[in-house]
RNA sequence: GGAGAAAUGGCAGAGUGGUCGAUCGCGGCAGUCUUGAAAACUGUUGACUGUAAUAGGUCCGGGGGUUCGAAUCCCUCUUUCUCCGCCA
């Protein structure tokens, strides 16, 4: 959510960062108009409390003096005093409701380094590493080789709930653990500190990252509880610093932490969404920081580059995007997309996105910081899939198969004790 | 799930209708003393809103009510603690 402050008094490069994310600002100008009369209904009232404070204080003091019919006529005079608060007060409230449904409809601005752009294809390559696999004509894609070797069993997790739930197996399972181990140790010698979430959460924590009202469908919602199943760590993790006052001195504040996520992905289907391209549940570690505001961006390519390490050490190729205004997330100022390229399919899969939100969640976390003996002002927040499972084991089966077998990367064979899946 | 108790500032803990935004202590910050630090002493120390700056307004778990006036009384919800029940 962006501070209505900001929004007065740099409302031209709001709306120009605004428009950037492809996003309609006339709302920008119902925001200012209505934020106009909010402050002097807000004015009007104020003065009318401020009165009717006084006269309940001469109430008191002739009271105490035994002037009871001086006391009365005052009395009078603040039960009208009464009548109009009260009018004015529900005037107010409405505004503030208005102000409130509006501004949470405002997506992040982008930051000035994003490039415009509409679709993925304005996405700007900003960094490649690695060879291109070099697969014969009949490589199989992963799915084939899941069957293959009894790996994952995607009908049998149907049968159990349903499409995009599948069931890992044996080494398969065992090559997941692998992979959370490897992730979590990684993370923790590179100063993370890991956390155990729970994996549902509520409204206000919905709302604090930016989730609600945004993505109120993309989330499996318990409604005896009320409760939403987590669609990311980021949520759980980053909502532990709602309402919280730091000192500069915390920073940088780096968590991170292994959970299964679930998302509902209403309205994919089809082939781009075949085996494990994208599921309802599946694995990820994230990594999550907050950060100094003159720090935020230091900090997001040195979250960049540990991603990048972690494929470098899986022996994925990848690729790393910067994404453009229109591919940008709600609540995001700027983001990279790192992307495997899985060697069957033929294709970039994504697999991690690293996010600057600047001070956006922290607005609505009301998630502060305190430099001295300043005043609190808002930091910023940061977080990072390190990594999402099912598209690294996909590239992993695809780039690695072998007549013989699908080879294990070095890094992880301490993990899982075998060096092939055969 | 049943019964009882409680919820106040970073922490601890007073306050049960009228200068209470809130006593005192701890912690934090600044100063005195000291070569420096510690100790001691003195002062200072919540958040939000609002103003050009003052002023003003709001906040004692959340919401609602009574009253000229509520941290204090009433209703309601939530959470925590204790006891009982159930249980990985």
């Amino acid at each position: 959510m962006l501070q209505l402050n900001t929004i007065r008094d740099q409302k031209d490069e709001v709306i120009l960062r605004l428009k950037k994310k492809n996003f309609n600002t006339d709302v920008i100008e119902q925001v200012t108009a209505i934020d106009a009369d909010r402050r002097r209904t807000q004015a009007e009232l104020d003065a009318i409390k401020a009165e009717g404070n006084v006269i309940s204080k001469q109430v008191g003091e002739l009271m105490k003096g035994g002037k009871k019919a001086e006391a009365d006529e005052l009395k009078n005079k603040s039960i009208a005093l009464k009548e109009t608060e009260k009018k004015l007060q529900e005037i107010l409230n409405k505004i503030e409701e208005d102000t409130h449904s509006l501004l949470v409809q405002i997506p992040n601005v982008a930051n000035e380094q994003v490039p415009a752009g509409k679709t993925p294809e304005e996405n700007k390559t900003v960094f490649e590493h690695g060879e291109m696999p070099n697969l014969p004509e009949n490589a199989k894609p992963h799915w084939e080789l899941a069957a293959q070797y009894d790996l994952i069993d995607f009908e049998l997790g149907n049968k159990i709930a349903g499409a995009g739930f599948p069931v890992y197996k044996g080494k398969m399972a065992r090559l997941q653990r692998a992979l959370i181990n490897f992730f979590l140790d990684r993370a923790t010698a590179a100063g993370y500190f890991e956390i155990q979430p729970p994996i549902l959460i509520n409204k206000e924590s919905g709302f604090g990252t930016g989730q609600l009202p945004d993505k109120e469908g993309q989330m499996y919602h318990v409604g005896i509880d009320d409760l939403y199943l987590i669609p990311t760590a980021e949520v759980p993790i980053t909502n532990i610093y709602r309402d919280v006052i730091l000192k500069a001195e915390d920073f940088p504040v780096k968590n991170c932490g292994y959970t299964p996520c679930f998302r509902r992905e209403a309205g994919s289907y089809g082939a781009h969404v075949r085996g494990l391209n994208r599921l309802h549940q599946f694995d990820k570690v994230e990594i999550v920081q907050l950060a100094h505001p003159s720090k935020s961006y230091q900090v997001l390519e040195e979250m960049r580059e540990y991603v990048a390490g972690l494929l470098k050490d899986l022996e994925l190729p990848f690729r790393t995007l910067l994404l453009c205004g229109g591919d940008m997330s709600f609540a995001s100022a700027m983001t990279y997309d790192m992307e495997v390229y899985s060697g069957a399919q033929k294709k970039w899969l994504e697999v991690s996105s690293v996010s600057n939100f600047e001070s956006f969640q922290a607005n609505r976390l009301k998630l502060r910081f305190r430099e001295g003996s300043e005043k609190p002002q808002l930091a910023h927040t940061l977080n990072g899939s390190a990594l999402a499972l099912p598209r690294i084991v996909a590239a992993l089966l695809e780039n690695n198969q072998t007549p013989e077998g699908i080879n294990i990367p070095k890094v992880l064979r301490p993990y899982t004790g075998f060096d092939m899946i055969n």
